[in-house]
DNA sequence: AAGTGTGAACTTTTTCACAGCT
DNA sequence: AGCTGTGAAAAAGTTCACACTT
């Protein structure tokens, strides 16, 4: 996605699987299958369309459209989401905030306003919510329990202890800076 | 790690690998399988020592010792990161932060000094480093390669362009927020 | 009895290699 | 001539199942 825009501003139009492959750090064969699962997006002899290709891209991977998020937990983390604007740009937007703590809730973050996690069914009737982000540093089970019960079935979870979903029906993505450097320091380690 | 700890904290000496994997979300033969990797950790019948299992964990993926970070870019991201006392507490500790632009050198985040990126072997000279941390907006490739001519052997990319390095002593993690968004953006979609 | 460690079977992913379109 | 789309082959990863240890 990132790649093709930057082929874009190259002006380049036309990329052969191998070039991007290249860009990509992933062999041809490979990302030629990948797109073959996207659709026929490619012309024998030629390559691929840049622009067409990044918009098929964007409809398969649903960034075509635009997104609601919740945030759970007002931690550091959390409150960067809220006030970095590049997630808006990019079609993920917070509309409301949740905490557990009293002396947070009320507090207004870029527009973003925050509530007690009691009042989720609450503010939930009011909007249509499609991802929670989950960026407490304790208890994100709190969360990831309230967020579920009430729909959301797709969890960003920032928080640094990995959560798994019993329910086949919620997709969780983990992610933790520690975690990230960890492969790094392995890697160093031999 | 953090599952370990959290069992510790629960006052759980012992754990079978079946119920450590329903923690984990994988199956038990698959962690039996991966934790014979880094030796032999269990006792038949028994199952694993918590505390053991985390010593040998920790020193298996180079989390028993300290390393050391410079930052590439003083974006909004970076600034959260050098502010942040999580990673520090987790033995990443960040001792030089690097920009381009004019505006930023000389600034000082939470102890750590922003130098200008054409000082960077000069202040390479004096400390050693480990983690190169890239969080620029613009032109990661920039700090990439100055990193990587430099000797820094381990990249961990937050720019939102995936960076790959074509020498394989470099390892680089890559990390975008809307990329991981668009992972659950996906799944919504079906 | 309980539960590890691990070969063997199975599944998934990756790469090769080439027919066929432009 | 150049490059895609895709079967077939190879490699990698996962699960089963059980001998063996405490």
């Amino acid at each position: 996605m990132k790649i093709l825009e930057h082929l874009e501003r190259k002006n380049i139009d036309f990329i052969s699987s191998e070039d991007l492959a290249k860009n990509c750090g992933v062999n041809s064969a490979q990302l030629r299958k990948d797109l073959s699962f996207v659709g026929t997006l490619g012309t024998k002899g030629v390559g691929y369309s840049v622009k067409s290709l990044k918009f098929n891209l964007k409809n398969f991977l649903g960034r075509a459209q635009e997104w609601n998020l919740i945030l759970g937990g007002i931690s550091p983390l959390g409150i960067f989401l809220l006030q970095n604007k590049s997630l808006q740009k990019e079609g993920f937007y917070f509309l409301a905030a949740f905490d557990t703590k009293e002396e947070n809730i009320g507090k207004v973050y870029n527009g973003v306003s925050v509530y007690n996690l009691d009042q989720l069914s609450y503010v939930l009737n009011a909007i249509k919510v499609d991802i929670g982000v989950i960026t407490t540093e304790t208890d994100p089970e709190i969360f990831l329990k309230a967020f579920v019960e009430q729909g959301v079935r797709a969890i960003f979870n920032l928080s640094n202890v990995p959560l798994f979903a019993e329910n086949p029906e919620v997709k969780i993505e983990n992610f933790s800076f520690s975690m990230a450097l960890t492969k790094l320091s392995y890697f160093l380690k031999e």
